[in-house]
DNA sequence: CATCGTTATCTATAATTAAGAATAACGAAA
DNA sequence: TTTCGTTATTCTTAATTATAGATAACGATG
């Protein structure tokens, strides 16, 4: 056994007809979101820059007619940032095909 | 039926203990050494640097005991570039795994 | 109507990556 | 020992991408 050992591996996101729509990245995003109600602090705990988060969640929403997230400036906290159910139905899409595909991974064996 | 289409998607490779060893483009620049015979035509015809083919295939024969590709220089016609027996191997189990792959993912169904 | 902390946007800089140019090393063959 | 076209390697430059900074817009609240 001289060899080294060989796993498949691999990575799936959601493709809509204008490019790319849902991936690893943004469900993280979205997730974060979720839980910090605010895009700025999302954007601090993935250490990703503002801009590109807003242009991420930007992007999504303009991809698909029902926006996943709600974003306003002014009012009372500055602004509000919030999550829809149909964002939440997103992630919740998005882990179920994740999860299909890490069986498949496993299941399938390379040899040569 | 205000919404785009959602589709599936995603790319796979196959790992060894020390890094990505086989993707899309390295089974590209693997057949196109089995068609020229000659890295550089076939990094021509990639249209990637010449730098970066030898890389690519360099870190191939390094994470795997037996090596892909034999290169050598000098010679009747400056050099040779021989694709191996055990690499024609890794072309076709890489196909093979491609295509579970794309069976997959025309499975799976995204709907939410 | 001033304050506040956020979202929204633009610009300039930094960092990373890719490409290109130049050259050395090589060895069979004439 | 000269020629040849390739592989091998280094260095410089270009291109792309990401980050950071600055500032405007916003609107509920007191």
């Amino acid at each position: 056994m001289t060899e080294n050992k060989l796993t498949p591996n691999g990575r799936i996101w959601i493709d809509t007809e204008e490019g790319p729509f849902l991936g690893y990245g943004r469900i993280e995003l979205l997730e974060k979101i979720r839980d910090t109600g605010s895009l700025r602090k999302a954007s601090i705990e993935m250490k990703m820059s503002y801009q590109q988060a807003w242009n991420l969640i930007n992007q999504m929403n303009d991809r698909i007619g029902e926006p996943l997230v709600l974003l306003s400036r002014g009012g009372k906290g500055g602004g509000t940032t919030v999550l829809t159910e149909k964002g939440e139905k997103a992630i919740q899409a998005f882990h179920r095909f994740n999860e299909l595909f890490q069986v498949f991974l496993k299941e399938t064996n390379i040899e040569f």
